[in-house]
DNA sequence: GTTTATGCAAATTCTTTGCAATACT
DNA sequence: AGTATTGCAAAGAATTTGCATAAAC
């Protein structure tokens, strides 16, 4: 994505643009998976970490990323909807639980359920767990062998 | 639940039942949210905390409970299916971002996806965040009083 | 000049493991 | 005896905070 766009996103949402910020961002949009703390401080050496925490964080409270678990870190991707209260762009996540990569299934959306009365939605998480298909393929060498 | 119906899961789901792990799974079934292993710690006390890690470990191993993130720490609970494949009492969890409860809506059952091709699933988690009933009831005194 | 962002170091919290002792079969 | 379970202590990993410096407005 073009640092502009990545400009109009600060924009959007109302965050001031600084280096790091706009580093970081571009970091997340050029990234096929969600990326945890982890993964963003090698990416954007030498930023420091509590710089990203505190800039995912920031992100977070402008709605600027999506927050993922899935059970060994939480994990960042960026929001592309524009409109704050209603994201278009939420799908479903897998989680593999043998080579443990998060993947964004974007055309897997997330089918809404009916809160019980008085429950109010901020955000959802979809996270499926189980085998992806590069780690299926080699389960399948793996028995080969044996 | 009776310790009975206790042991026959364990024996459903081939777990050794041990004294410990029978408080473990007694203490999960009694308690309305899903546990953490903090939660846990406490509620069995003086039982050693790497003891239920490991418990639920095994559990987790044989289908015993449902693992859930929350965001601030991993959650069990007992799962009440006999069937280790499909999971008919799986239902939708409501994370409250102020009060910071996990919610089980047990009426509320996970709508399935339609996973791309080559995808495994092993479990699914839908988990919902926001405001919870009792926490927006109070959200709305504060305002007043302000 | 005041506010905001940043880096460094350290604290916290949560999870996980090593190992010796105990209990079970 | 041999295997599985347990408790204690400590290690590890991930997240979060305090505080002093530097940059932006």
């Amino acid at each position: 994505m073009e640092t502009e766009r990545i400009v109009e996103l600060f924009e959007e949402h109302g965050i001031k643009p600084t280096a790091n910020r706009i580093v970081i961002a571009r970091t997340l949009a050029a990234e096929e998976f969600p990326m945890s703390l982890a993964d963003l401080e090698h990416a954007v050496y030498p930023i420091d970490k509590s710089n990203i925490f505190r800039t995912l964080a920031t992100f977070k409270a402008h709605h600027m990323v999506h927050v993922l678990e899935d059970g060994s870190s939480t994990r960042y991707e960026l929001c592309l909807s524009h409109d704050d209260e209603d994201d278009e762009d939420m799908h479903v996540h897998f989680f593999c639980e043998r080579c443990h990569r998060t993947f964004c299934l974007y055309d897997t959306p997330i089918p809404e359920v009916d809160l019980p009365e008085g429950y109010h939605m901020e955000t959802i998480n979809y996270m499926v767990k189980g085998l992806c298909p590069e780690c299926i393929r080699k389960e399948g060498l793996g028995k080969m062998r044996t």
